[in-house]
RNA sequence: GGGCCCAUAGCUCAGCUGGUAGAGCUGCGGACUUUUAAUCCGUAGGUCGCAGGUUCGAACCCUGCUGGGCCCA
């Protein structure tokens, strides 16, 4: 009697049981008068109890708190039956309490009908108020309603659930067993809300632009497809809403913010899920490093309600996120890996510094002729900045410290088609990225609003794509058209939001922070 | 894409060198009106992920497949 079909069959009775008797397994229309967390602060934790009470003699008569009558309703998450009387620990969205249920309080008909009631299913209840021997806040049920009957079991009381596969396809019995991941997305509900407020705050608008677009643009990814009817149109998810948001500059909102779902065409892994969250915003007459300040006040900010201060660990190993956050140059990341043995060694800053000199460092590292990312990346690399950027992608990246935020600044132009150049050296754009626990938390510029020089750089992404690299920009003719209207000196920065909460809820896994992550279909 | 690991009852897990499947929880029957993984007695429950192969004999060894996890590129 404990295949899965059998313990459904034998809840199945009892809730035909329930139905002959005249109750309704899936009852309506029971209103709680108070939640389990007004009860609890209603009646605070009270004194433990005194010894003799606890081994002495059975009151006759339980001691209420107040004559008021209490309604309330959860889900059975704990079930201890006496015969004639049982306790069950109620849960409801707001925390758990503990129902007493005694025979002769309820008379022995609903006494009855409360047996076939059993953990996982709800129930509504009626009664005052008391304290147990044991010192727990409890309802003494004067009267108990069947809401629904749960015709599959709950996992094991005491190890809950733990099979990931099954926590991720079926996250509702996740939640239900592991309270914890409630917490996470409860968590995650207040970080958006708080990055919200901190935006709302400073005067940004919150917009919201397609997800569905013709152009591929605003970031280097593949896309998913998909077509529109109607119009016979070929469209592609959006990788991005960037060239959107600074439509809306050039338009005439200064500031702007969209929180959103970009759709990336490319591999699972534990900090990647094809969809997921994002927050980009705009500034007109910001710059890049105006941004640096910002970020370091919204993390911290967020890090003091969601993580309990700028210092916390992640992954078992201490974080610190106080202000100012170091900035490294992406070349000297570079520098160091090769110090470091995460790339091979003799890369030095003149090395970098000239495109003749790297070459012939690459040819004689043997890394041009490797099979693996950065020996192809290399090879795909047209010119000296993608070079530079394949080495600290493919390296560099690794090589960043750990345990605190640090702003990588000084990216190619070539691989920011987007930014602004460097007034002092054209080669690079006013760029940062943030990098905290070895992972890309940030990406943010100086926009390029110089209409000619963007039209340049779309050329490029489009050379590019003819010589075989995937990941490039389509050429976007009404944004040009937009800049040519002028958009204002503007600072822009997106920020992932899925990344974000793992690191405030140190969690490992992407997967534990998006509710339903993709998988593989199952059977 | 490559490497390593995992898959046994509804859940959590044992299962030795190949000898024919075990526990706890859940369920069912019983006792029990202040429990906290309630307790006690009794009882039921299996396509060992799937498909092949080796063997007298496979949960166990081999191959392939499916799903998952970790690492790498």
């Amino acid at each position: 009697m404990s295949d899965e079909r059998e313990l459904m069959a034998e809840r199945e009775r009892k809730a035909a049981e329930l139905r002959a008797a005249g109750r309704n397994p899936y009852a309506n229309g029971f209103a709680p008068t108070h939640s389990m967390a007004d009860l609890l602060a209603r009646f605070p934790a009270p004194p433990p109890p005194a010894a003799e009470q606890k081994d002495g003699p059975k009151a006759a008569e339980p001691e209420l708190l107040s004559e008021e009558r209490f309604r309330i309703a959860g889900r059975i998450i704990a079930h201890r039956g006496f015969g004639k009387a049982t306790f069950v620990k109620l849960r409801d969205h707001t925390g758990e309490l503990q129902l007493y249920v005694k025979k002769d309080k309820v008379g022995d008909a609903e006494y009855e009908i409360w047996r076939k009631m059993e953990r996982g299913d709800f129930v509504g209840a009626t009664g005052p108020a008391m304290i147990t021997r044991t010192g727990e806040l409890t309802i003494l049920a004067e009267s108990v309603v069947v809401l629904t009957k749960a015709v599959r079991s709950l996992p094991e009381k005491w190890h809950g659930l733990s099979d990931v596969e099954i926590r991720y396809r079926q996250r509702y019995l996740d939640m239900i067993a592991n309270p914890e991941v409630r917490a996470v997305f409860t968590k995650r509900a207040a970080i958006v809300r708080s990055l919200r407020r901190f935006f709302d705050q400073r005067g940004y608008l919150e917009v919201e632009t397609p997800s569905m677009h013709t152009i591929l643009g605003g970031a280097a990814a593949r896309p998913f497809r998909t077509h529109h009817n109607a119009l016979d149109l070929d469209l592609t998810m959006r990788i991005a809403p960037e060239l959107y948001l600074k439509r809306l500059v050039v338009g005439g909102f200064d500031r702007v913010y969209e929180i959103g779902r970009n759709f990336r065409n490319e591999g699972l892994s534990r900090q990647h899920n094809p969809e997921f969250t994002m927050l980009e915003f705009y500034q007109a007459y910001a710059t890049f490093t105006d941004l640096m300040d910002l970020t370091q006040r919204l993390f911290v900010e967020l890090a003091g309600e969601v993580a309990g201060g700028p210092t916390f660990t992640y992954g078992g190993r201490p974080v610190d996120l106080s202000p100012p956050w170091p900035r490294i140059p992406m070349k000297d990341a570079v520098v160091t890996a090769s110090t470091k043995g995460l790339l091979p060694g003799g890369l030095e800053r003149p090395v970098l510094d000239d495109e003749a000199a790297l070459l012939s460092w690459i040819e004689s590292s043997g890394l041009g002729a490797r099979a693996d990312e950065l020996g192809q990346g290399l090879r795909r690399s047209a010119s000296h900045g993608e070079r530079v950027a394949t080495l600290f992608d493919q390296g560099g990246e690794a090589s960043l410290p750990g345990d605190r935020p640090i702003f990588v600044v000084d990216y190619p132009a070539e691989t920011s088609p987007l930014s602004r150049r460097n007034d002092a050296d054209p080669s690079k754009v006013d760029r940062f990225e943030l990098f905290i626990v070895g992972r890309e938390h940030a990406n943010a510029f100086s926009e390029l609003n110089d209409p000619a020089d963007q039209r340049a750089r779309f050329q490029g992404q489009v050379d590019a794509k003819a010589r075989g690299q995937e990941e490039t920009m389509d050429y976007d003719e009404d944004y040009c058209r937009a800049l040519e209207y002028g958009m204002p000196p503007t600072a822009g920065e997106g920020i992932g939001i899925d990344r974000l909460v793992m690191l405030l809820t140190d969690q490992p896994s992407i997967r534990d922070v998006i509710l339903f992550p993709l998988m593989r279909p199952g059977e």
